[in-house]
RNA sequence: GGCCCUGUCGUCUAGCGGUUAGGACGUCGGCCUCUCAAGCCGAAGAUCACGGGUUCGAAUCCCGUCAGGGUCGCCA
């Protein structure tokens, strides 16, 4: 029988605490696809009810980095919808409203447990004493047992024997067993509602049909399916994601390198790229490597989602970059180079016209847009000072004549293309008997100030003739000053 | 410590009872070459964590061991 519910809505549930973590962006990517491939509806709830630690600031920052990735929702902040509202800090009444229905029904209760309890009950746990870290001592307790004008906070009356089976779309069948089942906590001494608590209301108020969600909440979730349980709700189909981690085996974190995708950004990777990385990051479709956002969306599926831990490999994050650099139409690239430039170097260039020639000579030698904003800027503007290095090997006194040669060669040049422009380097290879790459040097560090670059030729027409003479005639007096002095 | 999960080349992975265990990144070698790349060709690299079973046959199924990870908050 199919009806209105069987349509597919996921979400994606961030708590404003920091900045969006590549662990976060491949679950939120993956919860996207998800609904995508299976016309659903994808919806972002942000969890702040920890208000210590949330914050706007990290809150923009999660929905700036997913619109960066290109992961709307149907639902959530800014865009709104039915089921809102989708912060948590704002749904307050509504989780105290669940709360005293779960109250009402004998499904929850009062405790009046100290820290100090607390804790000896925690540690006699740790030493393997008990199953439980607390031990329901206010379960079963009346009105007539509550003291006055203390401090309680609720909790929730979990099973005490049994077992919860889980049937994970992608662990497969899990079973826990009831008698290690927590009465956790779901409101505060303050009356604010707790994380386990409010997932299962939002997940159920929502409509959501499935969670997709990392190991971490695993042990979680048969707390969650006992609530629904309790209130006769029907739990939605869970999924659990393996974990990123870094090359030492551990969660992944800052020391491993960049965590947050802001990072990977402004490393100079595009978003394309890192939607790439990340859906093959514990996600393969046979042998497949590439693909385009349409085809992700067509062979994703749950069900091929790896169980395991993965580590991430940066060097393949390059290497990746460096495809889509190649493989994607040069003028389609201009604006990101152009805002590169800005940024890493305060070039305004937006409008040059050459830029996406220049990008065709870079493209295959670059690995990111930061890469080649610098291969770039030679282009634009005189290089300051002549390498070093480059200076004593290449620049030798044996060269000021066919420098000059060259120079002159090419001042007289009626057309600055590229076979003239060979043609003036041929004629000096075979006055002074050197080869192509003796000559090329000089010129090449004269127009680029260091060894690297594009061909000459090319980089030579695309810088324009009186640039490029601007630049040789300097040299060809760098030369002519280094033989006098001998 | 309890509970839970995981375990195929260094890394990401394909595989789903019968394969010379495949691909990709990286590494190494070669070709090409005006520098750097790219590209092309080739190589090394996995006793499928280990030990028992089941089976004519196991990376694939079962059990155990070990290792790694996760989780045990009035955090999410």
């Amino acid at each position: 029988m199919r009806h209105i519910m069987d349509k597919v809505r996921v979400r994606f549930a961030p708590s404003p605490t920091g900045f969006l973590h590549i662990g976060g962006a491949r679950t939120a990517l993956f919860n996207w696809l998800f609904a995508r491939h299976n016309k659903g509806e994808f919806i972002l709830r942000i969890e702040d009810t920890d208000t210590e630690r949330s914050t706007d600031e990290a809150t923009n920052v999660i929905l700036d980095g997913m619109r960066w990735l290109g992961l709307d929702w149907d639902e959530g902040p800014d865009k709104g919808g039915p089921n809102g509202p989708y912060f948590q800090s704002q749904r307050t009444p509504i989780y105290r409203q669940w709360v005293q229905k779960a109250l009402d029904a004998g499904l929850a209760y009062r405790c009046y447990a100290t820290k100090e309890e607390l804790e000896a009950m925690r540690e006699l746990k740790m030493s393997g004493q008990t199953k439980t870290a607390y031990d329901r001592r206010w379960r079963d307790k009346g009105p007539a047992d509550w003291p006055a004008d203390q401090p309680y906070v609720i909790r929730f009356k979990m099973p005490t024997e049994g077992i919860c089976v889980v049937e994970d779309m992608i662990q497969g069948h899990v079973e826990f067993p009831n008698d290690e089942m927590e009465d956790i906590i779901i409101a505060r001494a303050d009356g604010s509602p707790i994380y386990n608590f409010c997932v299962v209301v939002d997940d159920h108020l929502m409509g959501i049909s499935h969670v997709v969600r990392g190991v971490d909440h695993l042990n979680n979730t048969a707390l969650q399916i006992h609530i629904y349980k309790a209130f006769g709700l029907t739990p939605p189909r869970f999924g659990h994601v393996g974990l990123i981690h870094g090359p030492d085996g551990k969660k992944y974190s800052k020391r491993h390198g960049a965590v947050a995708v802001t990072e990977w950004r402004d490393a100079g990777y595009l978003p394309q790229v890192l939607r790439n990385y990340l859906v093959r990051l514990g996600w393969a479709y046979g042998d497949q490597e590439i693909f385009t956002l349409e085809e992700m969306i067509e062979h994703f599926t749950i069900e091929a989602i790896s169980k395991s831990a993965s580590i991430v490999n940066p060097s393949k994050m390059e290497w990746l970059s460096q495809q889509y650099l190649q493989s994607t139409p040069p003028a389609e690239l201009v604006p990101a180079l152009a805002a590169e430039l800005k940024r890493s170097h305060n070039l305004d260039v937006a409008d040059d016209p050459r830029l996406p020639a220049i990008i065709k000579e870079l493209n295959t030698r670059s690995k990111t847009m930061l890469d080649m904003a610098s291969g770039a800027v030679f282009f634009f503007a005189r290089p300051a000072a002549y390498d070093e290095k480059a200076d004593a090997k290449f620049l030798t006194s044996d060269l000021a004549e066919p420098v000059k040669f060259i120079f002159d060669g090419l001042s007289a040049l009626p057309e600055w293309k590229e076979e003239s422009i060979q043609k003036v380097f041929e004629d000096t290879m075979a006055k002074f008997e050197m080869k192509l790459g003796k000559i090329a040097q000089p010129v090449r560090i004269a127009i680029t100030g260091t060894t690297v670059s594009p061909g000459i030729f090319e980089s030579l027409v695309i810088l324009g003739r009186d640039e490029s003479l601007v630049r040789i005639e300097k040299m060809v007096k760098h030369i002519a000053a280094k033989a006098t002095e001998k």
